[in-house]
DNA sequence: AACGTTTACGGAAACGGTTACGGAAAGGGT
DNA sequence: ACCCTTTCCGTAACCGTTTCCGTAAACGTT
């Protein structure tokens, strides 16, 4: 293990010098600095990260806790705000939370023990946290689908507007002509004075407004964001006995889960039964039927989302609540009934 | 920030003694323990990772390096080499790597700035490496689809036997009657005396080996993992002409991109062109049709990793090279001809 | 010539833990 | 009553950096 005194021995000069090499201050003439940095070279020096951390009181690193894997969605918005990151010449780390729902904890725990310039929370739920979430000093961002309590005064946050996005999903179903359609994952749990999660509540409204009678118990599912909970939930869905023409998902996941159900049990999409879903992950423009959706804008989410972080971490911005644009995809997944 | 020392000052104990509790040592009194704990608890305190590892030369962490995400079956791997690692007590970080093929300077640099007790390498190819790699002394475990070029005394691996799986995928398109049989994806470069990676390998020899003429230059497009270039590739493929029956692709990624590129030609799958991927993921059991593929058993690749690199941290045992078994998966992506 | 300023560098004190060492007190054996 | 073990705990050195402080030399300035 070579350390920065075995550096400055080799090089003559003290391991002040030295780290002021190692940290480019200016201090330090063209000469000592070449020879220091041949040195550092010969020897194949690394800092020891550890030390330096200590001294320095936490990482320069940014964290990305991300909830739930094998959440395409989130995946893609994890590429791209790696791939933005490092562009910005950012260490990143990147922990995967479980489905317990300790995302909090698991957060302040990284706060304390790694000290990181910033946090971002891919698909985590704060709701409820705001005590043990002010003890953390540290920027952070949110990218999520859920509507929150916010006002954390170092929490930004990115996201689509889902309970619009959902509306316009459900009204774009009503405009091709479907009377009877069913809902397929989220909750119905009421929180936040209303019913459902973001997308729930936004598809069950526009029901409602457009005058079409919408029944909890029979034409809504609650599952999670996976094609086996899709699978299965629309099996119950559909044995309802209905008659829905089509299907709102809230996740892409729940709708391609879904349309093998359908399929299975007789159904063809989109002749027999329509599927619009939620997220816009690539594989919607790769499945026989094309998915219909709400397409997320991953890539302005993953670009503010940084954009914001990065700027709050240098300048103590504000933090800000944005809605990021998104765009209703047809797909051959719906059918025309006019 | 709250330190050892407070708790020391608060508990009325010695910074000694609180650090023996931490680290759960039998040479404290009862009394002692339970009045710092105490104290640990109200004061909130977490204690200094780096200050830590710096004394103990280097984190208690497994770090597991992933090249290429949006690799659905590397994820896979991921999500149940994480669960494991957990279930152990393991802390891990996850760091994805570009698609540079750099990923043994990522790993060297990591090895000596963050000392981790392990490294998991998912998807990397180490070939020609050695040198570099002999200096670390880490345990590491190598999980992929390269055939390799191993023998570093530090380094475990576990794959599939992918040549052997390619031959059977192929041989089980000719047992259904096919003939003239298509590849898609992988490369043809020629290394460690054959030709092409181990996939396109083993399917080209079990060709010839069953008297099937095969002409790389018309009957394979190379193509990397990922739907978009399996579209294109299979695309091109079909547009020289060959009127092949049935196509290999070396990834469900490529083959679930082939798909579509097919029924957008105007071919129907599986009555016009059949089709068998490589992967096993879980996409495969659901879409339309559903797609033949060799399964590779993810669940068990991981829990040899975790079992052998855990072993060899602890006891130093030496490193091994397996193959985990492996299964064909009949799909109704593969027309019966005969 | 005497006095500020600047430049380049060394020395040493932190940062927050772990752990080797040693010692006091208590218990056990003769 | 003596000695030998244990048990429990405090002290202090150390891990590898950063950074504050100080200073010697070189350079203007009057």
């Amino acid at each position: 293990m070579v350390t920065i005194k075995d550096i400055a021995r080799l090089s003559g000069y003290s391991i002040g010098t030295v780290s002021r090499v190692l940290n480019n201050r200016p201090d330090v003439s063209d000469e000592a600095r070449t020879r220091i940095l041949e040195v550092i070279r010969n020897e194949n020096f690394q800092p020891n990260a550890n030390a330096k951390h200590l001294k320095q009181r936490g990482t320069s690193a940014i964290t990305v806790l991300v909830k739930g894997i094998n959440n395409f969605f989130l995946e893609t918005v994890l590429e791209e705000i790696q791939m933005r990151l490092r562009d910005h010449g950012e260490d990143v780390n990147v922990i995967f939370m479980d489905e317990a729902g300790n995302e909090v904890d698991t957060a302040i725990q990284v706060c304390t023990e790694q000290k990181p310039k910033g946090i971002v929370f891919l698909g985590a739920n704060l709701n409820g946290f705001r005590e043990k979430f002010s003890a953390i000093s540290i920027p952070c961002v949110l990218v999520t689908d859920n509507a929150q309590e916010l006002g954390f005064e170092n929490l930004s946050s990115f996201s689509t507007d889902d309970t619009r996005a959902a509306a316009e999903a459900v009204d774009y179903l009503i405009r091709m002509g479907h009377q009877r359609i069913g809902i397929l994952g989220g909750h119905l749990v009421s929180y936040d004075g209303r019913v459902g999660t973001g997308r729930v509540y936004g598809a069950i409204e526009e029901l409602k407004k457009k005058g079409i009678a919408f029944h909890p118990e029979t034409d809504f599912v609650p599952c999670r964001f996976s094609m086996e909970e899709g699978y299965d939930g629309c099996g119950t869905l559909m044995k309802r006995g209905k008659d829905l023409t089509a299907i709102f998902a809230v996740g892409d996941m729940i709708a391609l889960g879904a349309m093998r159900a359908l399929r299975d049990m007789g159904y063809r999409v989109p002749d027999d039964v329509s599927m619009i879903g939620f997220d816009g992950i690539e594989y919607t423009r790769y499945c026989v039927p094309r998915l219909a959706t709400v397409n997320q804008d991953a890539a302005a989410l993953a670009a503010r989302s940084v954009e914001d972080l990065l700027m709050r971490i240098s300048y103590s911005r504000e933090a800000v609540h944005e809605m990021i644009p998104f765009t209703i995809i047809r797909g051959e997944s719906v059918k025309d009934l006019r």
